[in-house]
RNA sequence: CCAGACGGCCGGGCGGUCGCUUUCGCACUCGUGCGGGAGAGGAAAGUCCGGGCUCCACAGCGAUACGGCGGCGGGCAACACCCGCCGGGGGCGACCCUAGGGAUAGCGCCACAGAGAGUAGACCGCCUUCGCCUCGGCGAAGGUAAGGGUGAAAGGGUGGGGUAAGAGCCCACCGCGGACCUGGCGACAGGGACGGCAUGGCAAGCCCCGCCGGGAGCAAGACCGAAUAGGGACCACGCGCCUGCUUGCAGGUAGGGCCAUCGCUGGCCCGAGGGGUCCGGGUAGGUCGCGAGAACCGCGUCGCAAGGCGCGGUCCAGAGGAAUGAUCGUCGCGUCCGGGUAUACCCGGGCGGCACAGAACCCGGCUUAUAGGCCGUCUGGCCCA
């Protein structure tokens, strides 16, 4: 095991406002995962902020009715706990928040993939080449994202 | 052995690695570490009934409205549940199904077809009389309702007598009603003097009768309670001028602001406050409610059973974006492919094959979903003895 990159705080989001903001940040979607991430928002004074980044990383699980049942998607969150648990440590932005949303395929594909597709959405979202958020009450035009530099989803099967 | 009926039970096993919640013990740097224990279901589901619990409302009784229930007896805290029995229907049978009070309390409805569908009716017919006439029919009047035809249903059925033809017109049996008798706690069953065909179906159309029923729900409810804003009390400081008094308040005024701008006029508003300490309401949030119970497991006993009683033993999930798992191996099962000879069976390999489904305050039920498998009792066949 690679040692970890640094030996954040992580916490465990659980009110409906945290999630609503993080979905304001940018976002990734890898195969049967959706990440959003969102720089926390400061509870310290400005200066006391500057000298080190918060040493906290927010996490937080989802799963739409759209998935399945309550087993599935207890399912599904749970091996998105286990991925994140082992990846973030590694790969995760100090004093960010992240959440993860699961998508088709997240119970039941295959373990290596689905930590590979953790490992390569928290990697782009270091980056800062995540997409914006949608608009808020959204007609989803879907052209307006076709030109950006966005690479293609690794297509499931 | 085959086909079937009913009842009960299980619903992946084992082992690595890494985790989660909680509890106990021990450490210490006091919120962490180490060790031990416990941690989803038969439906946890749907939220359809019945209760516990909490808050709100409420003198008692009756009536009305609304809703629910509806054979009888028993069980239960209670029920729309369960058990036993009765009536009706189905099956060769084991068994299964059954919204099963009232149609002489009243209203309403009975499509289509048909002459007629509930104070019955007469299309084809049958019979009598009369008339005409080509002597076989036609027409008119009347009597009928057996037969045909329509329909889910045609105002009892079968047989006989009777008659011009017929008809409960009369008779027998059946059916129907039924005083009363017998058995049963009862639903009901058996018999039945007598009546003499009057009394069709639908109450899941309205309704009538009997019984039961306050409302909302753990987001119930109780407690703690930050920042900010607002409320109250007290303290000291301050508060142009006038008046009043209950001596810290009220009214007026100088002054200021607004009514697009300027002048005049008019209207409205402000016209003493800020600071400190304390108090109470309340929001975010947090804690409790929250699991020893109509509990479970044995044994005994009563009961056909549901279940009751007695004795002994056990402690058995308590999360909160929601723990109870993730992953790997192996075994089991299923399926596909190939081979051994075709069935049975065996061997090898593949599988992104392994049911329905996740406690959310708690119990008792109901309903619905469910791959595969096990056990018991019974029925109908076939073979052997």
């Amino acid at each position: 095991m690679t040692p970890p990159k640094h030996s954040a705080k992580i916490e465990r989001l659980k009110k409906r406002r945290q999630f609503l903001a993080v979905a304001q940040g940018l976002s990734c979607a890898r195969g049967a995962v959706l990440i959003q991430d969102l720089p926390r928002p400061s509870t310290q004074e400005p200066a006391e902020l500057s000298q080190v980044s918060d040493p906290i990383i927010g996490l937080g699980f989802t799963a739409t009715k759209r998935l399945g049942n309550a087993v599935v998607r207890n399912r599904a969150k749970r091996r998105l706990r286990e991925a994140a648990r082992l990846l973030t440590p590694l790969h995760a932005e100090p004093g960010h928040d992240y959440v993860f949303v699961a998508r088709n395929g997240a119970p039941n594909r295959p373990w290596a993939r689905l930590l590979d597709d953790v490992k390569t959405a928290l990697l782009t979202l270091a980056a800062g080449r995540g997409d914006p958020p949608r608009p808020a009450r959204p007609n989803q035009s879907r052209d307006g994202r076709s030109g950006r530099s966005k690479p293609a989803p690794s297509s499931s099967r």
